[in-house]
DNA sequence: CCACGGATTGGCT
DNA sequence: GCCAATCCGTGGA
C-alpha cells in the first residue's frame, strides 16, 4: 500500500495479530480543529477476543465493550485506574471482539499541542519529549482522545491512521503483554526493535 | 445496593 | 521500588 495514504477499511478486517504487526511503523493522525497531531507506531498488544481470557470481549458484549465488537477499523477507547483511557483498534470480523492496543508512538507533527496536551506547556525537555507519549494512556491525554471518540470510524476524518511501507520481520520484536493479570504468558505484545519512545525494553 | 478491581501513571520512600 | 489516585462497569447479594 502507498506511503501517506489512509488505511481504508480491509486492513483492519483480517487477523488481530496479522493487523498489529503491520502497524507498526504507520502514522496514527488526529485532527483537532486545524492542527494535526501525528505519530509513528512503535509497540503495540493483540487481544483476541475467541480465545484470549484477558481480552475486554472474553466475557461476552456488555454496554463497556460493545465497540470491540465491531467489524475492523474502529477505536475503542476505555477509561481505567480512575483516570486514564487507552486507545484500541478493532479488527476483524463483526461480532469477533478483537483489538490492538496501541502502547507507545514516536512524536512526529503537531509535537508542540501535544505538549500543551500532557503537560500544559510547549517548552518542554528531551526528558519530557521522550516521555510524551510512550504509553497508552499517555498517548490519549497527548492526542487529545477521550471516550467522546470510544466507537469513531477510523475511515473517517477525525482520526485515522496513514499507510507507510511494511517494516520487514527482524525489525520487529515479540514479548509478553504489560500490566495484565490473565494469559500472562501469550508472546503477543508487538514493538519496533531498539525504537527510543517504547514504553518498555 | 454495594464492593471490587483494572490493558496506568507519577510521586514519594 | 512501592503505592496512592480516582472512576465506573460489572457482578454478586
Amino acid at each position: 500500500m502507498n506511503p501517506q495514504k489512509k488505511l481504508p477499511r480491509k486492513f483492519y478486517t483480517r487477523d488481530v495479530h496479522v493487523v498489529a504487526k503491520e502497524l507498526l511503523g504507520k502514522f496514527l493522525v488526529r485532527k483537532t480543529g486545524r492542527i494535526f497531531l501525528t505519530g509513528k507506531i512503535v509497540e503495540v498488544e493483540a487481544y483476541d477476543g475467541s480465545i484470549d481470557k484477558a481480552a475486554h470481549t472474553y466475557g461476552g458484549k456488555t454496554k463497556r465493550n460493545e465497540v470491540m465488537f465491531n467489524e475492523g477499523g474502529f477505536l475503542y477507547v476505555y477509561f481505567t485506574y480512575g483516570m486514564h483511557f487507552c486507545s484500541n483498534v478493532v479488527t476483524g470480523k463483526l461480532n469477533e471482539g478483537s483489538a490492538v492496543l496501541i502502547r507507545a508512538v514516536e512524536p512526529a507533527d503537531g509535537i508542540d499541542q501535544m505538549a500543551i496536551n500532557r503537560f500544559g506547556k510547549n517548552n518542554i525537555s528531551a526528558f519530557e519529549l521522550k516521555n510524551l507519549t510512550n504509553g497508552p494512556a499517555k498517548i490519549c491525554r497527548a492526542f487529545d482522545i477521550a471516550c467522546s471518540l470510544n466507537g469513531i470510524d477510523l475511515t473517517g476524518e477525525e482520526i485515522f491512521i496513514l499507510d507507510s511501507p511494511k517494516l520487514s520481520a527482524n525489525k520487529i520484536a515479540a514479548s509478553t503483554r504489560i500490566g495484565i493479570k490473565k494469559s500472562v504468558d501469550l508472546p503477543w505484545r508487538y514493538y519496533i526493535k531498539n525504537n527510543s519512545f517504547l514504553s518498555r525494553k
